[in-house]
RNA sequence: GGAGAGAUGGCAGAGUGGUUGAUUGCAGCGGUCUUGAAAACCGCCUUGGGUAACACCAACGGGGGUUCGAAUCCCUCUCUCUCCGCCA
């Protein structure tokens, strides 16, 4: 949520930013300024109005105090006038609030500057990739290697729940629990803190970090306790700081959570869906930082550079692209995607996005810190995958396959126990 | 799931209808004193709206009600604790 004295300030840079996003902002930014007048406007009505009623009831108890009754009734009278008065002031000042909180939800975060301009994926600014790309000559798809070698019984994960739920088996669920483990002990040897955190949440959590009230259809939801499962870790693990007040010092705060994610993907179809590529439920490890605005941009460089990392410890060619401003999310000020390339499929997977979301989650969540001087202001917030299970291994298998087998990166033997799945 | 108790400022803990946004203690911040520190003493010390700044308004877990007036009375929801039941 953009903070509205950001948009008191200077609406049309609000207008010309969301235009990036290809946002027409226009109308709605106009309609808050008009709503925030009025809103000021009734509530300075409301606060003299009640100040009346405060001096007359602080009169009638005097009054009673010195047993003059008769005068102390007059004074009721009065008062019974100004409280129905008060009454209609509230509750229009009651609409006023709600409207205008309702439009000011429906804007998007501002895209940073650097962000390029661009209507989808296709105008996505490339600015790392891999010189080579690997051949795709003779390599079998990974949901055939699966099949395979025993690793992913998809047919039977059907039975058991749908499509896009998989079984892992054997030497596939020692992988996936191997990958979690590498990932998190590399975001703890990078100063990040674990933690394990609820995978449903509540509404309050869903609206803190920008699912709700937009992306309702693409969550879980369990009516009868009205929870939603979340679709990433980043849903819990940033609304632990929901209405917190940090001191300026104890800043950053660094957090890694592994959890499984739960997305509805409602109309998904064809070959984006095929095995891997896109599950209802998937594991990642994701990372969490809340930040001082001055440094958010320069830990956004880092957090990418830190994936890239784990990227080329695990051996597979990625590229990295800042996202324009027609791909980005709703939430994000700017967004790197990684993407890892799948030799048999000869397409690139997105297996991690970061991004920098400034203040517009703080601000929805009411996170803010405290300087030394006292003042008050919301924390960035940041987050990415670190990383997403399925798509990686996706491309280990596809990647890594030969006649003997499939050959794992070095940095995964000592998790996984063994050096190639056969 | 059943029965009972409770929810007040960073923490502890008063306050049961009329200058109580809230006694007090601890912590914190500033000062006096001191070569320095401690102690002692003095002052400051919740948040949100609003304003150029004041004024003013709101908030004692959330929501609603009674009343001229509510932290204080009533209803309701949530959460916490204790006991019982169930359970990994």
């Amino acid at each position: 949520m953009l903070e509205l004295s950001q948009i008191r300030e200077n609406p049309e840079k609000i207008i010309k930013n969301l235009a990036v996003k290809n946002f027409k902002a226009e109308e709605i930014v106009e309609s808050i300024l008009r709503n925030d007048e009025q809103r000021r406007q009734i509530q300075k009505e409301l606060d003299n109005c009640l100040a009346a009623q405060n001096r007359i009831a602080a009169e009638i108890g005097a009054l009673m105090k010195s047993g003059k009754k008769a005068e102390a009734e007059q004074e009721k009278e009065k008062n019974t006038a100004l409280k129905e008065q008060s009454k209609q002031l509230q509750m229009q000042l009651s609409q006023s609030e709600e409207l205008l909180k309702e439009e000011l939800v429906k804007l998007p975060n501002l895209p940073h500057e650097k962000v390029p301009a661009g209507k989808s994926a296709a105008d996505n600014e490339i600015i790392f990739s891999v010189k080579e790309l690997p051949s795709a000559e003779g390599k079998k798809p990974h949901w055939e290697l699966c099949e395979k070698y025993g690793l992913i019984d998809f047919e039977t994960g059907v039975k058991l729940t749908g499509a896009g739920f998989p079984l892992y088996k054997g030497k596939g669920a020692r992988l996936q629990r191997a990958l979690i483990n590498f990932f998190l002990d590399e975001a703890i040897k990078n100063g990040y803190n674990e933690v394990q955190p609820p995978i449903l949440v509540n509404q309050d959590s869903g609206f803190g970090t920008g699912q709700l009230p937009d992306k309702e259809g693409q969550m879980y939801f369990v009516g009868e306790d009205q929870f939603y499962l979340i679709p990433t870790a980043e849903v819990p693990v940033t609304n632990i700081y929901r209405d917190v007040m940090l001191k300026e010092e104890e800043l950053p705060q660094k957090l890694t959570a592994y959890t499984p994610c739960f997305r509805r993907e409602a109309g998904s179809y064809g070959k984006d869906v095929r095995g891997l590529n896109r599950l209802h439920q998937f594991d990642k490890v994701e990372i969490v930082r809340i930040e001082h605005p001055e440094r958010s941009y320069n830990v956004l460089e880092e957090m990418k550079d830190y994936v890239s990392g784990l990227l080329q410890q695990l051996e597979l060619p990625y590229r990295v692209l800042r996202l324009c401003g027609g791909d980005m999310s709703f939430a994000s000020a700017m967004t790197y995607d990684l993407e890892v390339y799948s030799s048999a499929q000869q397409r690139w997977l997105e297996v991690s996005s970061v991004s920098n979301f400034e203040t517009f989650q703080s601000n929805r969540l009411k996170l803010r810190f405290k300087s030394a001087d006292g003042k008050k202001q919301h924390a960035h917030t940041l987050n990415g995958s670190a990383l997403a299970l399925p798509r990686i291994v996706a491309a280990l298998l596809e990647n890594n396959q030969t006649a003997e087998g499939i050959r794992l990166p070095k940095v995964l033997h000592r998790y996984t126990g063994f050096e190639t799945i056969d």
